[in-house]
RNA sequence: GGCGCAGUAGCCAAGUGGUAAGGCGUGGGUCUGCAACACCCUGAUUCACCGGUUCAAAUCCGGUCUGCGCCUCCA
């Protein structure tokens, strides 16, 4: 199995710290409103990863936070006259909503800055004790020029970032030693919400917060980081130059990071007008959808949403869906019940789906291949399965395809339904007039139905509904 | 200014040295009372452009054009 590490810049083969085991931490939101698409694709990706690893039979540790305590979260409490604490709340549970619609796995553990500050000071205290960090009048610093192996993440050289923002030299005119030093705490303004520290009343830097996170639910040393491609500079390098000094070991063994999604080959931003939360999307489309259109490309690949590529997303998926909602039916109404011994072959040839599968998630989590390999297999089922299927070959053929698609976080079992009686009955009422060949009551009735969102399919083996 | 990514059919998107997957859409056909589903057929002599390396290039090298990202606590 190879993932593309950040660090390196090449794919490398996965070998984990300890055997069967993935410690695993992604950067969550900061909640301070509904989480935008943009947010929803590293938990979408993310997520995918883990299954893929629990998939191959790892027991997978994952970590991801909330950001709870921020300038934004101030910012809106403040706009609607509420506490931060209860913005923060709110915007966590309505994420968590949004995750489950995504079917988004929830994390092993979703930490809360606010509830691991005694962490935080206890990793500033030891920063400075080593000489890595400073305070200044109530604000403590990191001494990034301290950590040799700075920018080596990013492959950023300390000497270009300096020239390239001459102009923080100037607007940063405060206690800093450096320009490149950042904040790990600081002093409280009118208003903010604050914790009790050696240095002052305060809140702690946001960097510092990942770094203790990961380092309190997964160790100091872990496998796996991920986020953005935006955190890659400069949260990421300096949770790696807080982690590595205060631990005195390496931080991550590979990080991960996906590309961002684009609106018209924009970035998403308030200002552009091209906004969309995940929220907003769910009135219009499944979030279902939303994930299958995700994972069409790859997860390092910068994707680009628009209304016309959700409806080919609408479209694919439906081809997925449709196929084992088929299989399903046929296993209703077959009379056999054992695979034929030329069934046992022709299911033998879908190993080939598994392994094409397989090999694209393998290779840095193809999941645009791998996606692939399930419309082979879509295909092949459609062409081999019929009525005179065995219900044990229509029945591997339905568990194979949830267990690949599960891997991807798609859902294709439906939820057993029933009809009212009275659908029933003019379903009934339906298949008694096409038996009389009166096939303009027959639609009529069709047409009914359809407007009550019941879509009837006439097939060889009887009626198949679903709903619209 | 520094660092980096990308350009493959109408659209989306794999493929990183051996002769262009898959999906959506379009058009035609089979099935069906019709429809839907499904299936079959339909698509790039060609991978932004120009050179080069090689028996062989979408894939490697050089250059050009175009789009985008990071260098601001924005996923």
């Amino acid at each position: 199995m190879k993932l593309y590490n950040t660090m390196s810049k090449t794919k490398e083969e996965f070998v984990p710290l300890e055997e069967g085991k993935v410690k695993m931490y992604v950067c969550g939101p900061t909640v301070y409103n509904y989480i935008h698409i943009g947010n929803a694709r590293p938990m979408i990706v993310f997520d995918t990863v883990r299954r893929y690893f629990e998939y191959k039979g790892y027991d997978v540790n994952f970590v991801s936070n909330f950001t709870d305590v921020d300038d934004k979260i101030i910012k809106k409490a403040n706009e609607e006259g509420v506490s931060a604490d209860e913005i923060s709340k709110r915007y966590i549970e309505e994420c968590k909503k949004d995750m489950e619609g995504m079917n988004v796995k929830p994390a092993t553990k979703n930490p809360l800055a606010t509830e691991e500050i005694g962490g935080m000071i206890a990793m500033i205290q030891t920063l400075i004790e080593k000489g890595f960090a400073y305070e200044k009048n109530g604000t403590v610093y990191y001494r990034t020029r301290q950590f040799k192996e700075y920018g080596k993440l990013s492959h950023k050289n300390l000497d270009d970032l300096r020239s390239g923002n001459r102009s923080l030299l100037v607007s940063g005119a405060d206690e800093k030693e450096d320009p490149l030093d950042f904040v790990l705490w600081k002093p409280k303004k009118e208003g903010e919400p604050a914790w009790k520290s050696p240095w002052s009343e305060g809140r702690p830097g946001w960097h510092i917060e990942c770094s203790e996170m990961s380092k309190k639910y997964l160790g100091e040393q872990i496998d796996i980081h991920a986020g953005g491609e935006d955190l890659v500079f400069p949260h990421h390098e300096n949770e790696i130059a807080q982690s590595e000094a205060a631990n005195g070991k390496g931080f991550s063994k590979y990080w991960l990071h996906n590309a961002f999604l684009n609106i018209d080959n924009k970035k998403m931003s308030k200002s552009l007008g091209n906004f969309f939360t995940v929220r907003e999307i769910s009135e219009k489309y499944d979030l279902q959808i939303l994930r299958f259109f995700m994972l069409s490309a790859h997860y390092r690949s910068p994707l680009n949403f628009s209304a016309e590529l959700m409806e080919a997303a609408k479209n694919g998926l439906e081809r997925i869906v449709t196929a084992a909602q088929n299989l399903k039916f046929l296993m209703g109404t077959t009379k056999t019940t054992q695979m034929s011994e030329t069934e046992k072959e022709t299911f033998a040839k879908t190993q080939e789906f598994v392994d094409t599968f397989e090999r694209a998630m393998d290779d840095d989590f193809n999941t645009a291949d791998a996606i692939s390999a399930v419309f082979e297999l879509v295909k092949y089922a459609n062409t081999t399965a019929s009525g005179e299927s065995s219900e044990e070959y229509l029945q591997k053929l339905y568990e194979l395809l949830v267990k690949l698609t599960d891997v991807l976080g798609i859902i294709v079992e439906k939820k057993e339904e029933l009809l009212d009686a009275d659908i029933e009955e003019l379903i009934a009422q339906r298949q008694a007039a096409r038996k009389e060949r009166n096939f303009a009551r027959a639609d009529e009735i069709r047409a009914e139905l359809l407007e009550k969102g019941i879509v009837l399919e006439d097939t060889r083996e009887g009626v198949k509904w679903k709903r619209a």
